[in-house]
DNA sequence: ACTAGCCACTTTTTT
DNA sequence: AGTGGCTAGT
């Protein structure tokens, strides 16, 4: 009888808990009830994957980990009956029967969840607090850097680091490394400090300690660097300091070698879900290993063909292998993608077919086929920047948002020309990534004075701003202090402290006493004022802002930007409450990136790398720059295994667009300094030519028309000289450009109305009637002078549309143009950049 | 100790 | 092309 009760209760139970997650696919339905032991998820561009680590959790914690386990005793034909009504008619289960349901529960703490950016991070935590509230909040969702940096911060006395220890970005490592080859007395031409940091960086990833390599490094080179590493470990301990890959490193040394410490994390993480697996190092699989512990209920979520950071330290076999490292693990495939059209989809696919290493599988959608891709042949950078505009300003009129439209690039350096004929056609964008807020000089020196404060060890942080602004503190009293605080094996505070200790630091005493009474001051500043007014001070008292004051335009902006700095600090303390501290900002601040700060409300287009652009989606995306040598990079053109990371971070660019997908290469294209005229990337040529729709750029139709044209004549000539006997000589190519009636492409070094022209037409003859209109149309009798618009006049816009003039400003030979737009507000634009026409009526 | 001018170098991607 | 770091001169 009860048996019958218990079978029941567990079929209805099934039951309910699947209507719970009605709108999961069955395998994404799969994926959240496999709840025990090992399983691998491997998830395809687009295929709903958070929406299953969020589906989850929220199962775990709701219905706990049981889905196949017996029913809990106790089960009475009512409860039965009250299940079997809300099956069938809906309602919510009361207490009793939430709790019946639930009877194997997990708590939230139980679960660790790590995702690659803290961005994801914040997703998740969001999208969980949105369908379990409190319990939500509870879950544990962090990177793998913050979560380490969590651990360390309990233990790292045992490892021998201080408790409040610093974390070193890039450049905090670069000194400390140029400060090693001092010691060292390394010749930086043999081994650059950059490639001694990759190359530690790397045996960090493999957690190889400094005696390993010391003792495994056969050629010169290898023995350089481990002797180097051990040296600029050994420092970086003295200062109380871990760097990035040291965050990763010393939690795993702190698990491997501490089984107290390892057992009470194994308990406390009962649940673990990762991320972007296929971008974890081997540090980062024994770190979730290690927190696995027997019971091994690991979830980890990936995609081996989106796998592109191998060159700091990923290793795909983490994925390939994970069935290995995890026996008897479960794998379920997520190939159903609902993001893109088919005809994206298909691009991508045909794309990453290329490659040989992979685990293999094909993503499909139930999405329409949609627009055919684009690829536009532009004559340079400034043309395809032309021709991006162009298109936007079409979608925009049309209805589309600025923000669903993205840029994507290989490399930070090619957003300069599309930044700048965005700026000067007055397309509000977004660049995300290049240079951080927080990597800027005036920034990084508020926050060294910070951080001395908070870490007195910090010996690089100290050097880096004792004399900035400038306080007669040379190079050789700064070396002094080191050398004296080397001697008695403690911090350069110390030292500078106990100024009467030391008669040979007499002469730089007044101006080292100086710098002690402005750090004594920072301190109470820092012991007396909330957070933000602290770091307010810290301009003040160290006469950073006079400083800047005295410098002019520049430091101007740089004070600005030391505002925004304040301003930041504020919203930390707003948010944290009481919780906030100087180090839990310094530490947000170090572990803080550029994508985690995107802000995808703002109706702007954004311009990133395709690197940061993983894990978003836009309607429509263009991807610039398809040629070889750019995409896939120079760098990659002599490895296999590198071109075939390249091809998986071209097939990540592509499935970030939903609706239409845009590809572009020039002819000549200007970088560093270089034009270079390289061959369309043969990622092009690996897309079904069924898919892709290919456009010329309005002049190279036009050269192409006078190159015929110049052939007929040739041809003519030929014909007639033959008949005379006499032979022809001349180059066409130079020819051509002059019949064309321009200079040559290279020299085209501005955008022009030409250029912004002929957009999304098929190319041939009316494209190109179509353009010489253009041409000689607003672009034409503009370039300075006389104003060209005047306030009241009415323009037209490729982006905005219609408007009214409102003022025009000149500016060196050009105009500001403040126009209000009927439809778009009010916006200022440069007359001669752009795409803007009078209407006369 | 500071300044100016030079040079070299950058540029693959980031926690 | 632009920047930042370094040297040499003051």
């Amino acid at each position: 009888m009860n048996e019958t009760l218990s079978a029941q209760f567990e079929r209805l139970r099934k039951t309910y808990m699947e209507s719970c997650f009605g709108r999961l696919n069955p395998v994404q339905l799969q994926a959240v009830f496999a709840t025990r032991g090992p399983l691998l998820i491997l998830a395809g561009a687009g295929s709903g994957k958070t929406t299953v680590l969020v589906n989850r959790i929220a199962n775990l914690i709701r219905f706990g980990d049981g889905y196949s386990a017996p029913a809990p005793a106790g089960i009475t034909g009512e409860d039965v009956a009250r299940l079997q009504q809300i099956v069938e008619t809906g309602g919510r289960p009361d207490e009793r029967l939430e709790k019946l349901l639930a009877h194997w529960p997990v708590y939230p703490y139980h679960i660790l969840a790590i995702t690659f950016t803290n961005k994801a991070a914040g997703e998740l935590k969001n999208r969980l607090s949105d369908m379990l509230g409190q319990a939500g909040q509870e879950v544990n969702a962090s990177t793998f850097h913050s979560a380490c940096v969590r651990i360390l911060r309990r233990e790292a006395e045992r490892l021998g680091f201080p408790r409040s220890f610093t974390i070193y970005d890039t450049d905090d490592q670069q000194r400390a490394m140029k400060e090693v080859y001092k010691q060292l007395n390394v010749d930086d031409k043999f081994l650059p400090v950059k490639s001694a940091m990759g190359a530690i960086g790397r045996l960090k990833d493999q957690m190889i300690s400094p005696k390993d390599a010391l003792a495994t490094g056969k050629d010169v080179r290898s023995g350089l660097v481990a002797r180097v590493y051990e040296a600029y470990q050994k420092r970086l301990q003295k200062a109380g300091a871990f760097d990035f890959d040291d965050l990763i490193y010393f939690t795993v040394c702190l698990l491997q070698d501490f089984p107290d410490v390892r057992e009470y994390y194994q308990d406390r993480y009962r649940y673990i879900l990762v991320d972007e697996y296929q971008d974890t190092s081997v540090a980062q699989f024994q770190l979730v290993y290690l927190l696995a512990g027997p019971e091994r209920n690991v979830c980890v979520v990936g995609d081996d063909d989106q796998s592109i950071y191998r060159f700091r330290g990923a290793t795909i076999e983490n994925i390939l292998n994970f069935e290995q490292h995890f026996p008897g693990a479960q794998l379920i495939r997520l190939e159903q993608n609902y993001r893109s059209t088919a005809n994206i989809l298909n691009a991508a696919n045909c794309v990453i077919r290329h490659n040989q290493a992979r685990k293999g599988k094909t993503l499909w959608t139930q999405n329409g086929e949609g627009a055919q891709i684009l690829h536009y042949e532009a004559d340079s950078e400034l043309d395809e920047a032309a021709h991006i505009a162009s298109v936007i300003g079409r979608h925009v009129r049309e209805g589309a948002r600025l923000r669903d439209h993205a840029v994507l690039y290989r490399m930070n350096a090619q957003s300069g020309p599309v930044e700048n004929y965005f700026a000067r056609a007055g397309i509000p964008y977004k660049i995300v990534g290049g240079q951080r807020f927080y990597d800027r000089k005036e920034i990084k020196d508020m926050l060294a004075y910070m951080s001395i404060v908070a870490n007195p060890q910090d010996d690089l942080r100290l050097r880096r701003i004792i004399n900035e602004p400038a306080r007669k503190i040379g190079a050789a009293t700064v070396q002094a202090v080191a050398d004296l605080a080397a001697g008695r094996a403690g911090a350069m505070l110390d030292v500078i402290a106990h100024l009467e200790e030391y008669p040979q630091l007499h002469r730089a005493s007044s101006a080292l006493g100086g710098f002690y009474r402005v750090y004594t001051q920072l301190r109470a500043a820092a012991d007396s004022l909330p957070l933000d007014e602290f770091t307010a001070q810290v301009m003040e008292i160290t006469g950073y802002r006079a400083m800047l004051e005295a410098a002019g335009e520049e430091g101007q902006t740089r004070l600005e930007n030391i505002g925004q700095l304040v301003s930041s600090v504020k919203t930390y303390a707003d948010q944290r409450g009481p919780e906030a501290s100087l180090a839990g900002f310094l530490e947000e601040v170090a572990l803080i990136s550029d994508i985690d700060s995107y802000n995808e409300d703002a109706d702007v287009v954004v311009l990133m790398t395709m690197h940061a652009a993983k894990g978003l989606e836009f309607d429509y995306v263009f991807i610039v720059g398809l040629e070889e040598g750019i995409f896939p990079s120079e760098m990659s053109r002599y490895s296999e295994e590198d071109l075939e990371e390249e091809r998986r971070l071209c097939y990540v660019g592509i499935t970030r667009a939903k609706k239409e997908l845009y590809l572009s290469s020039a002819h000549a294209r200007m970088l560093f300094g270089q034009t270079k005229h390289n061959k369309p990337s043969r990622f092009l040529e690996e897309i079904d030519p069924r898919l892709i729709r290919h456009e010329e750029s309005a002049s190279a139709v036009r050269m192409r028309a006078a190159r015929e044209a110049y052939l007929q004549r040739q041809n003519a000539y030929l014909d007639r000289s033959y008949n005379r006997g006499v032979s022809a000589s001349g180059s066409w190519n130079g020819a051509a450009y002059a019949a064309a009636g321009r200079s040559t492409p290279a020299s085209s070094a501005r955008p022009r109305a030409a250029a912004a022209g002929a957009p999304g037409r098929s190319f041939g003859p009316a494209s190109s009637i179509r353009a010489s209109q253009a041409a000689g149309g607003p672009g034409a009798g503009r370039s300075s002078g006389p104003a060209p618009y005047q306030s009241g006049d009415h323009v037209e816009h490729k982006v905005f549309g219609r408007g009214t003039v409102l003022k025009v400003t000149p500016v060196g030979g050009d105009h500001i143009v403040e126009i209000r737009f009927d439809t778009a507000g009010v916006k200022k634009t440069m007359a001669n950049y752009a795409p803007l026409r009078r209407l006369d009526e």
